[in-house]
DNA sequence: TTGATATGCAATGATAAAAGATACATATTG
DNA sequence: CAATATGTATCTTTTATCATTGCATATCAA
């Protein structure tokens, strides 16, 4: 199956960079899975590194919910990105190759290495960008589609 | 279960530019196979995309095998990367997301428009770098590995 | 204090993408 | 024509991911 964390808590912190601006207070694990079409339990589980990571603030007991921990200008795709992968790489190689020849000796570290300068460079890009600048991409969009 | 096409294609591409600096005319799916520890069909199955793109050259029948088109130095990672991956992106967003709000309407573009980027900054620096200049990080590894 | 309702978390089940395995037609060489 | 390679289709196995369920814990309000 295809892994769609990083999209989905992605899509749950521009709904809460959303809720901040209309100045709605928290929104709770339901109506964030509501707004993914997907199910609390999912929502909750990706949240908590986002939580552990301090980009969340989350209130327990009746009428609790999470928050934005701070402004929607402080906080980058690459920190949503860094926590909810934490320290799962964008590529993995094959494990366990017998070593034989040059290749088959060396090929592991080496594609560790490009692996490592692939996630370096995502990473570089993703933090560039803001929640902030996310959101006025989305009324851009928003704007284009309405035509 | 993890796609590891892209390693492996990359390892039996690394295989086959040795064997040309080795002169060794060619190598066939199952000597492949033993340097990946798996089998054939799979080794012909990435092979085939190789094959269209121009890259490797394939010789049928007893003694057949498969070796690179041209020189190690003309192909780079870059090249074997989008034959082997062909129109698969490097990330994929949920999809059918039902439409209610700013973010809900407009995160599908969004996050395709996020993940072109992705893509385009992973190829360039992929396409930065040919078989060759790889053998010999190789054999930069196997030194530092000999230490 | 208690009922309603939220998060936190564990455990189990369902799904789907990828790789492995098998079989066989076709091509080439000696 | 025998041996052995590629090309390719089909079926099975594996496993990462998401969905579901259940329940303890926390909080608020009547």
């Amino acid at each position: 199956m295809i892994d769609v964390r990083f999209p989905t808590a992605l899509q749950m912190m521009l709904s809460l960079a959303l809720a901040q601006t209309a100045g709605v207070e928290r929104l709770s694990s339901a109506q964030l899975a509501e707004g993914i079409d997907s199910n609390p339990t999912f929502v909750r589980r990706l949240l908590v590194p986002l939580i552990q990571a301090g980009l969340v603030h989350s209130t327990m007991g009746r009428d609790g919910g999470v928050s934005l921990s701070t402004d929607a200008a402080m906080i980058t795709l690459g920190d949503i990105y860094k926590a909810t992968m934490g320290n799962k790489k964008l590529w993995t190689g094959r494990s366990d190759i017998p070593h034989r020849c040059l290749v088959s000796c060396n090929v592991e570290r080496f594609f560790g290495n490009l692996a490592d300068e692939v996630d370096e460079s995502v990473l570089d890009l993703l933090s560039k960008r803001t929640l902030a600048d996310a959101l006025l991409e989305l009324r851009t969009l928003d704007a284009a589609r309405a035509q």
